[in-house]
DNA sequence: GTTGAGCGTT
């Protein structure tokens, strides 16, 4: 995909094409043509993004019309900071148009004794290279760490925040139905008194006096009050489930 | 809103 209006890659014929390394997740196509093009005339610039997130991989592929600008792009453009990052800039080798490129680029005489005279395969990259492909396409190695994190701290989330909505949400919404907010502004209320005066309060609401909470006491009672003060300011903001919506009953 | 070695789309 490139900005020059066309779906698919333009005629890759006769282009060099150069991989841009290190840019920014946030560095597109058009923040790159522009610096590119400086040195020659550039035919195309793609930036492989996550097919689920859309989001960029931290590379692109620049394409040159000619060699010698791409060598000098090369030479001008490698290590140049881009966005607050120190891009690389070098020919690709890989890729599905690799092979037509290669014919333009003169193909290395390498593959004929080289790696021939190994007598063996390059690499013993069979699924492995399926595998690094989807590793490098699912996420880079810190995403990963990132998401472990995340999910753990998600996890332990859940599970605070499920015990305490086993505390006290059955009977929130079944006092709501029966009475009124004043009644929940009282349970707010004696939150916030239980945190200043905690003697009788707790006793009141009938939890468990050993049931102090520590650190998860300020998100509770944030979300209590909240919770209150959101049904107080917009008391039709819940017409589904918000009785109190219809004050008046025939 | 996060991250950082590498090689690509209709």
């Amino acid at each position: 995909m490139s900005h020059f209006g066309r779906s698919g890659p333009p005629d890759i014929a006769d282009t060099y094409s150069l991989l841009i390394l290190n840019i920014s997740f946030r560095t597109t196509a058009d923040d790159l043509f522009p610096l590119f093009d400086k040195y020659g005339k550039v035919v195309d610039v793609f930036i492989p993004r996550d097919r689920r997130t859309g989001e960029s991989r931290g590379f692109a592929f620049v394409r040159y019309k000619y060699k010698d600008e791409a060598q000098k792009a090369v030479d001008k453009l490698d290590g140049r900071v881009v966005d607050g990052r120190e891009i690389g800039v070098q020919f690709a080798k890989y890729g599905p148009n690799a092979e037509r490129i290669d014919k333009g680029r003169i193909v290395e005489p390498v593959s004929k004794i080289k790696t021939r005279a190994r007598s063996r395969s390059p690499r013993p990259r069979c699924r492995d290279e399926y595998r690094d492909r989807d590793y490098r396409r699912s996420r880079s190695r810190s995403r990963r760490r990132y998401d472990r994190d995340r999910y753990r701290d998600r996890e332990r989330s859940y599970h605070h925040r499920s015990r305490s909505y086993s505390a006290s949400p059955d009977r929130r919404r079944d006092r709501r139905s029966s009475k009124f907010d004043d009644e929940d502004r009282s349970r707010s209320g004696s939150y916030t008194s239980s945190s200043r005066s905690p003697s009788k309060a707790k006793y009141e609401r009938s939890r468990s006096p050993n049931q102090r909470p520590s650190k998860h006491e300020s998100p509770d009672v944030r979300n209590g009050e909240r919770d209150s003060q959101l049904h107080r300011d917009v008391p039709s903001g819940r017409p589904a489930n918000s009785p109190s919506a219809s004050p008046r009953s025939p």
